[in-house]
DNA sequence: TTATCCTTTGCAAGCGCTTTCATTAATTGC
DNA sequence: GCAATTAATGAAAGCGCTTGCAAAGGATAA
């Protein structure tokens, strides 16, 4: 063995006394090599502490065994947890994952699916549909696996795993309107370039002009605790007669609650707030907030598992839609 | 160009009229080619669609732009906003973040690094400092430069960017002494494999016996928010003459809020809950969570640019202690 | 002009592995 | 017992790139 140099397959092949090829299928498929030799290179690995060099692999092999994921952001809990269960289910499998994030930036999307794909990721996990163009016509080309979480699409052939925004929104919307309220806010993420924002939004905004009830204000915001904040004083100010604000997320609504709060004016008498994800975050609150349940862990391994058949180059893997569900808490009251 | 394949190099090559040498100096070292050469090149690259291909690259100059992060869970949010910040700082140098998760077992730790190294990572971040002995001897071994997180001990020589749980646990517990409690419990996380858990624990409980007050319970668990939620009544069920607890993390904290309003304990008038780390969470709660602040985002970003340093080669690398701070909100009174 | 230096470039050897192909040995069928 | 398989193995090519080396000019110095 090279001194000051990680062991190598040819290492571990000379001390065992067999060629590199034998070693290299010792690896990769173990009942190729008959039982001796199978001995000789196990303890020649032990020996030397040998670790394949995963580079050299993919480069003859041609396939890597890195799965790629570009989400927005780590910083809502709600792609965290997701991104937990994705990544728990690929390491089952022996799979890396290589992560990197969007900030909601479409360029920035485009430029780091080349780039993952370029560090080896041989099929990727992304989020929403709404997308700059180049991405999906790189994927293509290249011919990398994919698929679309956190929204769903029965109309397009791509594969999703994930569920209906705007269906989960118009029954949120559904629900709270059926308690009498009239005079409804949003509270929702800019929508411009975040099709679930919008998907949600219009949801929201369908279902309440559907039932000719009065949309006061719709306040478009960046995500995050203190834009909730800000959002909600914004929204009183504008229209103080609302009675109920559905909100993009239920960051946002904790942002709501906490304005509220401060302005001394109670949740859920003087006003009903609701979210949209339910991590864990909302059940904690006092009251407890009423939101809209994401299957967030089932859609991270569903998405892993998906993407895990198309890598094996399963033909025909279907698109999985999730149901949501509405959960009623305390933040939700009947209008008076 | 070879159809049905990606661009390779020598295409690039091919087309511009130069040497595949040339193209990759063009690539990696610009000011190396001639004006007219590089002209050419580039409009070869736009014309092909070339991506660089980092597997070949990286086998061709023995090192990745690959670092290798190692978390015990994305699940709590302390984790993936540092996370955030480490992978944001990455990604303005151009490297990319390949991920891994723990669930704070020590053997699969020791499973994790060896693959991550495999996979090409060129640098790791560790969180905490307690682990198998073969995880530091494989990586120095290999030489892979690694920061260790979320911790700091100014007695060992490793690089650690993190803070000292100890002493910030320590000074939590002294400022709820020094309002009046005596009979104080505590609900940490399991403290055999995390020394974070168990150092904060130790600060704890050396401060309260130094004052000579009372450690009336300490109930050790898994992080979470149900946990925390079971460990409360355990706790108040044992010893409810408990007028303070002290809590591991926030998410355990937050969990015995809900157990005490469940059981109609009036938090901060019957008991005082104090918190860790100070997620996104403790400012929301009503009341307010106490806690500890954790400089997260300065941490993680921190950590990455320690990291590029010594990726870079760089000597004397110094470790960086963040400082931590007492965060008093609603959930600490003092003492009746 | 000639010698010397730098700059720009191409050639070709590998990086650590997989995989095709050929070879040999062992097994089977009749 | 002989042909026909099948199993086990090694030699060698090559994956896409970088990089040491040498060659070829162009520029500078004398």
């Amino acid at each position: 063995m090279r001194k000051d140099s990680p062991p190598r397959l040819e290492d571990v092949a000379t001390l065992a006394g067999v060629s590199a090829a034998t070693v290299s299928r010792f690896l990769n498929s173990p009942d190729r090599v008959s039982g001796a030799k199978a001995d000789r290179i196990e303890s020649a690995i032990n020996v030397t502490g040998y670790v394949p060099n995963s580079i050299g692999r993919a480069l003859a092999s041609h396939q890597t065994n890195i799965i790629g994921a570009l989400i927005p952001t780590l910083s809502n809990a709600m792609f965290a947890s997701g991104l937990q269960a994705f990544q728990e289910t690929l390491a089952a499998e022996n799979l890396a994952l290589i992560l990197a994030t969007t900030n909601y930036d479409r360029d920035e999307e485009a430029r780091q699916v080349r780039n993952l794909v370029s560090q080896g990721a041989s099929s990727l996990l992304l989020i929403g549909k709404a997308r700059h163009p180049d991405t999906i016509k790189f994927l293509n080309k290249r011919d990398v696996p994919y698929v679309l979480s956190w929204c769903f699409d029965r109309n397009d052939d791509a594969v999703y795993v994930g569920f209906d925004n705007f269906a989960a929104a118009q029954n949120a919307a559904r629900q709270v309107l059926a308690l009498g309220h009239k005079k409804i806010g949003l509270i929702c993420g800019h929508s411009e370039n975040n099709d679930r924002a919008y998907e949600r939004k219009e949801g929201y905004s369908f279902e309440i002009k559907s039932q000719k009830a009065q949309l006061t204000a719709c306040v478009e915001t960046e995500y995050g605790l203190e834009k909730g904040r800000i959002a909600f004083q914004q929204l009183y100010a504008q229209a103080p007669e609302t009675t109920a604000i559905l909100c993009g997320n239920d960051v946002l609504a904790a942002g709501a609650m906490m304005a509220a709060r401060e302005q001394g004016i109670s949740v859920p008498k003087d006003i009903s707030i609701v979210g949209f994800d339910d991590i864990g975050l909302a059940s904690i609150l006092s009251p407890g907030l009423t939101t809209v349940r994401v299957p967030q862990l089932q859609m991270g391994r569903l998405a892993a598992e998906t993407l895990i058949s198309k890598r094996r180059g399963k033909v025909g893997v279907n698109s999985i839609e999730l149901n949501t569900e509405f959960v009623l808490r305390g933040t939700l009251a009947s209008s008076c």
